[in-house]
DNA sequence: CTCCTATTAGTACCAGGTAATAATATCAAC
DNA sequence: GTTGATATTATTACCTGGTACTAATAGGAG
């Protein structure tokens, strides 16, 4: 049995919603329709081509990816090894929750902990334990700067605290402890 | 001053590597060489075509967006709201640090957390404290199970607990202090 | 049977390539 | 200067996955 036009449509923007991949043809055999009716469909909808779609998604992942060059996600202002550290990052819709402007509580976290690791002068630095608290939403668009501060300095084992403000109002706040290992697979 | 050859194909490297979106007739205008030298240059460093790179990196970020189909962070296997909840993550190249194959510790949290916040019946939920600590490092590919537990129920404020495995092992274990709020913008 | 919606078909055109072949630059060495 | 080797540019035929438009069916409901 065949969809209905509107069970395809729906079912249409599903798939695509899931994987923007898929070319008319492909989708044209998978609801076993012509190329033509598939297209009707993605017009009236307002979906544009495969090559569109994919371009969309792969420069949300460039956003995404841009945020961490190397390490250090956000991008790394001050930093003086093993003392104090400061990073920027601005929030993008991709780390938003669904259908909100509110961001994923892990973005906040992974700027501050991966400041946290690029602070300590060692080949390997791990995060073993983590105290986090947020104070305030953060949302799409906010440019918040993290600020890293060595507390305690042992051999092995760091402490750090970290601060993170959206225009000096304190967001987010963090105690990281972090070890410093010599050999990881 | 025109690039050398070598020095050319470097900065082309970089250029891709950064941003895949670029045609061929944009590279070779920023270049300032024809169409054919491009073309040349992407044969001999094997890098492909445009909308070959765009696929790639639309796919990276259909990988890590399929991750996280709704609010959780990984699949959701049970829930029991406001008692027990479990999700199963699969590590995924994305999610590793740079040239490694060691998972980035915010992932790992995501997926607690996230999981913490679907165990409660209420309409908005926001993390306001959580104490994590990483017991063992996660690897690309690796099965990771998180169960979280309702440790305390007061009337806004939630107390959870969740514990991560890779094949019985313990990797992660957070406490979240999980707050149900009647509006948020 | 007819009207309407849905579906299918066909054509010209486009971007951004591959692949291959041929014609020029450029520059260093003799 | 001339000769070679390497680098660059040009040209052409062909490919995919479309857009945009026109026209021809199919299938029901009344």
């Amino acid at each position: 049995m065949k969809y209905a036009k509107a069970d395809r449509q729906k079912k249409l923007m599903e798939l695509l919603e899931e994987n923007p991949l898929f070319t008319d043809r492909e989708l044209a055999d998978y609801f076993d329709v012509s190329i033509q009716t598939i297209r009707l469909d993605r017009m009236s909808m307002g979906i544009p081509e495969v090559r569109e779609r994919t371009k969309n998604a792969a420069s949300a992942y460039a956003r995404l990816k841009s945020v961490s060059k190397g390490e250090v996600i956000g991008e790394l202002v001050v930093l003086e090894l093993n003392r104090y550290s400061e990073s920027v990052m601005v929030t993008t819709p991709e780390m938003a929750l669904e259908r909100s402007k509110i961001i994923r509580g892990h973005f906040i976290f992974a700027q501050a902990n991966s400041l946290a690791v690029a602070l300590i002068d060692a080949r390997n630095v791990l995060t073993g334990k983590a105290n986090l608290t947020f104070h305030k939403i953060v949302h799409i668009g906010d440019k918040i700067t993290a600020r890293a501060v060595v507390k305690k300095k042992e051999k092995y084992r760091f402490l750090v605290q970290v601060n993170s403000y959206k225009d000096d109002e304190l967001v987010f706040s963090g105690d990281f402890v972090l070890f410093a290992k010599e050999e990881v697979d």
